[in-house]
DNA sequence: CGGGCGCTTGATTTGAATCAAACTGGGTGG
DNA sequence: CCACCCAGTTTGATTCAAATCAAGCGCCCG
């Protein structure tokens, strides 16, 4: 069935780039630990890293956030597909949510993590990788959020989005988060993001055919504009 | 010698923890593996962890960061005794700084930890603990840039440094690092973070005997700043 | 003893938050 | 089917906080 397909697929991505000789095993065995699960927009899905569990997401998008004393939510983290979830155990102040419909997760229960690693190398080290991965991905947001301007993070933000999104290597982002998100994962406000964005646009930065569907006009220079 | 003690002292306590039969074993090794070296105040280490090797601080206080285009300095992590470096390989464009004089640092040979690793599970464990411990850092860093005020972004780092630092469970904190430090780690001006501090002192939150050494007047409320 | 660095304080400017309001499109219920 | 509604987005006006500009102080180090 159609979920099945998605697991093998994700694993078998996530695990391109070993040349290990265990691969097909350890994407089989992957296969038949994950209890996929699906999710709807903004319900939360805390359950999948219940008890020292770990997600992997398969499809959709997924924020972590935590609620301030002060009512303002900051998003810390965006999930998209191949992301791990649960790698740290963070503390109970951090809650984790769908973002949109049809978000798929599949979740392992640590003694199932513990004995695939054991039994295939190849899936300790997509777990080092992927925690690896979370560190870039933290950093990055870390050099974003250090941007001096509105127009720099907001800019950036999106460049950093576009590189993680499905389509890469073309100009367009389908946004998946909305501007709400984007501020309170930036830490600025919605009309700030707003007007941020439609400088971008002005200045030819990007076109919009839609509020989510951006287009960058210019070569992608992504990474080069996070230093 | 006194710097075997430092090494042998700090790879005991970070196993410590752990109660894993070779731990005895494991520290032995470590010390053996290790080369140790010495370090002056703004002078680049970037050699600690060149060719994937790994560093462990010893003594001292380490700061990773990077020049932005516009020249200001972003300072994305502060390393103090028993945090590793090396253990994300990142991009070219960060730099690895002593921040005092007398900064110590072990660091192995990629070949060292791979053998290590193999030899005691202990030492897998504790390179996975750093790489959470890691991430924790930059999350805490994260929740505490993504406060609004400039007086809620200095307390908070000033309670994360002093969760930190040697004389942890007292109510004083000596900034190992500079006002130019904070500011560029928070993304604020020095200004700011001058001011901000003698707010704090006005408040009577902190008391100040000398710009270097703080001692805090209330209870030790510093994580629950956080939220 | 001088110089420079680190720190502090003050005055001004600038950019983002806030307050306020209008517009859009998709979905619902009458 | 249409009116309505609502969440998401955009724009404008005002306020406020931090950056910037400017200058003085204390101190360590050469």
């Amino acid at each position: 069935m159609a979920n099945d397909e998605t697991v093998v697929r994700i694993f078998h991505e996530l695990l391109l780039e070993t040349n290990a000789a265990d691969r097909g095993a350890a994407v089989e065995a992957l296969h038949a630990a994950a209890k996929v699960t699906v999710w709807r927009r903004d319900q939360p899905c805390h359950s999948v890293v219940a008890g020292g569990r770990v997600g992997c997401l398969l499809a959709g998008v997924v924020r972590r956030y935590c609620i301030r004393s002060d009512g303002h939510r900051q998003i810390l983290d965006l999930l998209v597909a191949g992301d791990f979830l649960g790698l740290v155990p963070s503390s109970a102040a951090f809650s984790v949510e769908a973002v949109s419909n049809d978000t798929r997760i599949a979740s392992f229960r640590p003694e199932e993590i513990a004995r695939l690693v054991d039994l295939h190398p190849v899936i300790s080290q997509l777990l080092r990788d992927r925690l690896t991965a979370a560190v870039r991905r933290l950093e990055d947001h870390l050099l974003v959020q250090g941007r001096i301007t509105a127009l720099d993070k907001v800019g950036g933000y999106l460049m950093l989005l576009r590189e993680r999104t499905p389509q890469s290597g073309t100009n367009r982002l389908f946004l998946p988060i909305s501007r709400y998100d984007i501020a309170d994962h930036l830490g600025l406000a919605v009309e700030t993001v707003s007007r941020a964005m439609t400088t971008l646009r002005r200045y030819g930065v990007i076109s919009m055919a839609s509020p989510r569907e951006l287009e960058f006009q210019g070569p992608a220079v992504a990474r080069d504009l996070l230093t």
